[in-house]
DNA sequence: ACAGAAACTCAACGCTTGTTGAGAAACTAT
DNA sequence: ATAGTTTCTCAACAAGCGTTGAGTTTCTGT
């Protein structure tokens, strides 16, 4: 809705003068909707309107929309790092650092939690989302099971991994409200032993 | 000596001899369809094909596709006494119970488990479908935290129901590996303490 | 200064979507 | 029988989708 007016001097048509930052604008605006809206809601042509720019824009930096969608899933989340601390050290307190990683890497800032978001939301409806949500989570019990002999450590931290994504899936997409009303200190108060007693037995 | 074939038995238009199964048969090819591809992937003329029906017939039922997936939705899920039964008894097993009763509800015939795993999908994308779901889960809290006068069992209850929806998601939807390729008896074994642990601290 | 690449707008394409209406055949009344 | 309702096929619609190509303007390298 906001055309330019006609005294406007910058023409209609053509390169824009100056440096040009569309295609993080893209990618961004991309990585927001697909957060919010998932794969199938978020046409092109709306993400083009969110970064004010014309949807051919999109095709031409990112070829399709399932590869707009792969490169918001590529940005290495700056979470990242939060998983492979949170399972070194002490066992002792093991299950409750998790927890705290977990939540924080999704309730974070935007920048952090949307990207997850995205997997998440996109996971259901997009095969390469899936793909690309197991992966991650594979590479996230590989960095916290490396060091250990059990047999079943992989199983065991898949399992907390889906527990906590299960938890932030009702708090943040289904809404549940109990879920919603608790704070992140009373979850982890309450579900920390229970992630210790999943990691070690 | 064109168009009608004289020998031809089965009339290509108009109503079919006999009796109509065809509104309960639009409603299973929907249960099925929303169930593995999600809501927006559940074109009508799919649904309509699987049910061997013209598109229009299922408008003809069913006035719109949110009305068929409301329709879906509305299918008492027949795992329900499966949950209310789940909380009853001693304390000492709960967890474990509750355990088989949600992985048995999510994992048994097709009958029992689609409707669940629709919900689940389209949670993600529907919003009717996420307050559907959302009124389902507190509807079992309500029964599994009957009788308790702890302020927070209703959230402990809910945490339960999420982590436990999350193990069924990273293993049916998602299909992460290792949770793929655990026994139902193993995951009990695992998870039963944890969640006995949530439930009663 | 000049050529080529890059950024941008605009208009359209082919396709699929949900949805509708006309009409044909079979059922259910009276 | 006759009338009316229900079930069904077929053809089309308006809208929205992802995508493409042509043309215009600016930047960049030489």
């Amino acid at each position: 809705m906001t055309d330019h007016n006609a005294l406007d001097s910058t023409p209609r048509r053509g390169r824009r003068p100056g440096a040009s930052n569309t295609r993080p604008a893209i990618l961004e605006a991309a990585r927001a909707r697909f957060a919010s809206d998932g794969f199938a809601a978020s046409t092109i042509r709306l993400i083009a309107s969110d970064a004010s720019v014309d949807a051919s824009q999109v095709m031409q930096f990112y070829r399709s929309k399932d590869e707009l969608f792969a490169a918001v899933m590529a940005i290495p989340p700056v979470a990242l790092d939060r998983f492979s601390t949170a399972f070194e050290g002490p066992d002792e307190h093991l299950g409750e650092r998790v927890v705290r990683a977990y939540l924080g890497a999704w309730e974070g800032e935007p920048e952090e939690s949307e990207p997850l978001m995205a997997m998440l939301r996109g996971a259901i409806v997009n095969e390469s989302a899936s793909a690309q949500l197991r992966s991650f989570i594979e590479a996230r019990l590989l960095e916290g099971t490396s060091g250990r002999a059990d047999a079943d450590a992989a199983l065991r931290a898949g399992l907390a991994s889906a527990m906590l994504v299960g938890i932030v899936t009702g708090r943040k997409i289904i809404g549940v409200p109990t879920l919603v009303a608790a704070g992140t200190d009373e979850l982890v108060a309450m579900v920390g032993p229970a992630i210790q007693q999943i990691l070690v037995p």
